[in-house]
DNA sequence: CATATAAAAGACAACATTGTCTTTTATTCG
DNA sequence: CGAATAAAAGACAATGTTGTCTTTTATATG
């Protein structure tokens, strides 16, 4: 009940992008690394992928950077858990004994059968645009670190 | 929202202590590991700790091995994760940037925290002793691999 | 006591995740 | 075109988890 680093810098740096001034249209990886206290070159990595995804747009060379898309606000938290490799194989025991299974159940598939679905269902349906609160002035601050 | 292997072993070497017969008072290492399709060494060490923490018996030499005590089905899976190393740091933020704090949240704090609590209550009121099911013939079955 | 046995302990390897650094590629602008 | 800029790409290091192998320690038995 964690997201992996790949996942949090990735969430952060989306959203940093989300709520960025849409005057300056591309923003840089230097000052999204700063802002969020992240370390450069892996948050690069990271939003390499979702661009390559289609979740971000990019632009190399002088006044480039990154922004986000048409799809970006769309994108669910399950999407962006493929994306950073939460790989979340269909329907595996938490024991990872097989695949999960009501007919064959390990002895902790009834107690968290429920939670599992719900979870799922959270990442399923929990998007991108529904994390953003532009009218919430320190919105900022709860993305980056401490 | 996966264990660890080492919590998965250790869940399961227990289990395997608790439903085997009475006759034989000490398991070896090498039938758990063996039974469970587990690396045997790595199971040791798991073993060790849990010997260390109270949570079994252990004893050397001849006829040696593993048995349960009066504490192991009392255990909470809580403890099992503290004693395998998930360490489950008390409230810290999914995106792990802070102490988890609802009137300072992340962007998902709001929408993970029902879960979260369900989570934590299940893992402290789940007990070894919860998950044996003596009465059940294919139970062995159900945690050893495949 | 000598021997055999099994856990405990420790050294080390394989692997995945995370993080750093350097080089390459694309783009803008003068 | 040439220089500067910024992402993309790739090589490699640090760390944590998992797995293997060998040596040590404790115990039972004859
Ligand atoms: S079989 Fe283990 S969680 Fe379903
Ligand atoms: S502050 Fe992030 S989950 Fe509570």
């Amino acid at each position: 009940m964690m997201f992996s680093k790949s996942f949090g810098y990735a969430l952060r740096g989306i959203l940093y992008l989300g709520m960025s001034d849409e005057a300056k249209p591309w923003i840089q990886l230097d000052e999204i690394a700063q802002e969020l206290a992240v370390p450069r070159h892996f948050l690069g990595k990271v939003m390499k992928k979702l661009v390559k995804d289609g979740v971000l747009n990019s632009q190399k060379g002088p006044y480039g950077g990154f922004c986000i898309n048409e799809n970006t606000l769309k994108t669910s938290l399950l999407k962006l858990m493929e994306i950073t490799g939460e790989v979340e194989e269909n329907g595996v025991c938490v024991l990872r004994l097989r695949k999960c299974n009501a007919l064959n159940p390990c002895p902790m598939h009834h107690q968290i059968e429920s939670l599992r679905r719900q979870w799922q269902a959270l990442l399923a349906s929990t998007f991108i645009g529904d994390l953003i609160r532009k009218d919430q002035p320190g919105f900022i601050n709860s993305i980056a670190a401490i």
